[in-house]
DNA sequence: AGCAATAGTGGAAACGTTTCCACAGGTGTC
DNA sequence: GACACCTGTGGAAACGTTTCCACTATTGCT
């Protein structure tokens, strides 16, 4: 529609009656140049309306100012606040941020890194579901390219931002053992393509053992289970043994909840429920949501400090992984009796509001 | 640490024994090239590990593949999954995602636009303060950027994906009509800055006055009003003759209702409230939230739809809005009665479930 | 006044592509 | 057997920068 107009450089320098060498010192204030002229070129370039463009300066000093990140899915908050993190510590560094997402699809995840690569990108920040295994990964990295990973534990040859899943599943295990839980159950929903869930079942199921608990059953969830309360609460119903869930992210733990609801189960009474990242929303609910807490823009800002100073010179260095905090919420709590599962949700328990008291901390 | 070992087109064509010109036409399958150098050609591209490099492409042909994107924030989950509808949209196209965000600062706004103009990208996808006055988005037009906007009401000049905010408003009033309110209040976040909140506003506003209803209060909260609940309590504590409430995102929906909680008031009893954006969790709440349900992911796939055709030679095309949907809930009821401030939270009404039934619609 | 040093300047090469053009050799047609 | 025509090929220009280098005035010394 418009006729497509560019300005270079060039018309800068011809307007100015200069070369366009002196024009680029100029506007870089990167060499001499007399006032004279100084002041001719600015002025051609205000008047023109001349912006450098990326593309030249990117093919003549092979950086592309570009960092490229590849998350499994924006629509998963926890990701979403960590890219907004690495856009924050971006912000004023002069590098541009390339996003692709891949569905956690372990091959597309491939794909994704290999595109990132081909725009000549000068960095990666990247979650997928093996890091080790992707040949794209390998390559950027024989090329030089510096790589940070965000929310993966540490893997060989990689620095990563991240909470230590484990340790932090541990905490869950050891808060439900003093409330006297001793049949436990995990909430995952993309086991085996996470690493992070996978560790966090490890150190729960570890720290259960070391304190004598049943060892925790592993209930592995499809996406349509998760976002069907009719078929979670089915699922739920398999395990009505269970007085304590850890589910292996909030909104998980939030939907369990609704799921022991259609069955008639109170929360916390007739099941205690943990969750993990700790989403605002969870302080909010009327039965405020135990969680670990975590900082997932912390994340994201650390992955972008790390790759930030690899590309200033510096090299990768892992940083050690930044802190989880166990919320206490109104979720948790003694498990009713050792056998409750005849007068599960036959009698009403007094009310949330003590429990709440005596555990909430702000 | 590893030497960055850049192979060109030209290492490609030296080792298959052929110039720069049959290598690229054999590799991009460009042109015509007997069987035998085309084998050479691919085998030695194979061998070095070759790709193009997308920075000498964009400087030869003049487009980057490269789509800028601007939204306020990708901690707001509607903006997270907005981006996600672009990015699906956009795989497979060939055409990359560079994202910036503006913190819903007015003038970083701007500023991100030039930047991400800087960067030569081939189109714009843009929520911003105020589109129509960013001197930037201008200078793209001026350019022959294709400019698609997000979540905009229409606006002179530039094309929008977006829902009939107005509408959507007059909705939520006319139910609160039916269900007999009379006194009812707007919660809005960043009223200012924010044209969606500004239209829902006025819909809502125009039908109260249609059907009798008291002139809507506007209660303009900011963001620690709306984090500290305790504050937002005490705010809506001076409101306390309303009996419905609606808030302009379902995140103040929710703390509007810990806020009721912390007053003594009981949802939807004491006060009703209905959100805007019908995120998944609040179906998943103890009291399902009633809601203008819309989805922000295919608000991204329109706005990424509309610039890659034009992108394509076709002329930007403004679409019609995208539907949106009542989503019934148990946080709209009747109020309890015409003059209710002082039993206000004294008694118990029966239950909740009963009214759930009423209005549930899955 | 003569010389060296310096400040200011512009030409040209380089970065990695694609594409225009020219050329070589072969095939097909009268 | 001459001519036109293809097919396959490579050289070179162009895209917008930056930077190296060489050149010209000017300045500051003796």
């Amino acid at each position: 529609m418009n006729p497509i107009v560019k300005i270079t450089i060039k018309d800068v320098a011809r307007r100015a009656g200069c070369g366009v060498a002196t024009a680029s010192r100029v506007l870089n204030k990167s060499g001499p140049a007399s006032a004279e002229v100084r002041e001719k070129v600015e002025h051609a370039a205000r008047e023109l309306g001349f912006s450098f463009s990326a593309t030249g300066r990117a093919l003549q000093s092979s950086k592309s100012m570009t960092i490229g990140c590849l998350v499994p899915s924006l629509a998963n908050p926890v990701f979403a606040e960590a890219v907004q993190g690495i856009q924050l510590e971006l912000t004023g560094s002069g590098y541009q941020l390339l996003i692709a997402s891949s569905s956690y699809d372990g091959a597309a995840d491939n794909d994704a890194v290999a595109t990132l690569l081909s725009t000549d990108v000068d960095g990666l920040i990247v979650t997928m579901v093996a890091p080790d295994r992707s040949k794209s990964l390998k390559q950027a990295q024989l090329r030089g390219i510096p790589v940070s990973l965000m929310f993966h534990d540490p893997l060989d040859g990689f620095v990563t931002a991240h909470v230590d899943n484990f340790e932090a599943a541990r905490d869950v295990a050891r808060r439900f053992a003093v409330h006297g839980h001793r049949r436990t159950g995990f909430l995952a929903l993309r086991f085996a393509s996470s690493d992070r869930s996978r560790n966090r079942y490890a150190g729960f199921h570890a720290e259960c053992r070391t304190h004598g608990l049943a060892d925790p059953v592993l209930i592995e969830l499809s996406e349509t289970d998760a976002n069907t309360p009719d078929k979670l609460a089915a699922i739920l119903g398999e395990h009505a043994d269970l007085t304590a869930i850890f589910a292996s992210n909030d909104f998980l733990a939030i939907a369990v909840q609704k799921a022991a609801r259609l069955l008639g189960w109170r929360v916390p009474q007739d099941l205690s429920v943990v969750g993990f990242d700790g989403i605002d929303i969870g302080r909010l609910l009327e039965v405020p949501l135990a969680t670990i807490e975590t900082e997932p823009q912390a994340i994201g800002r650390q992955a972008a400090r790390t790759l930030l100073s690899a590309l200033q010179g510096a090299a990768l260095e892992q940083q050690p992984p930044l802190p989880f905090l166990f919320r206490a919420g109104a979720t948790l709590a003694q498990p009713r009796s050792e056998n409750h599962d005849d007068d599960r949700g036959a009698t009403r328990s007094p009310s949330v509001p003590s429990l709440k008291t005596q555990l909430n901390q702000g």
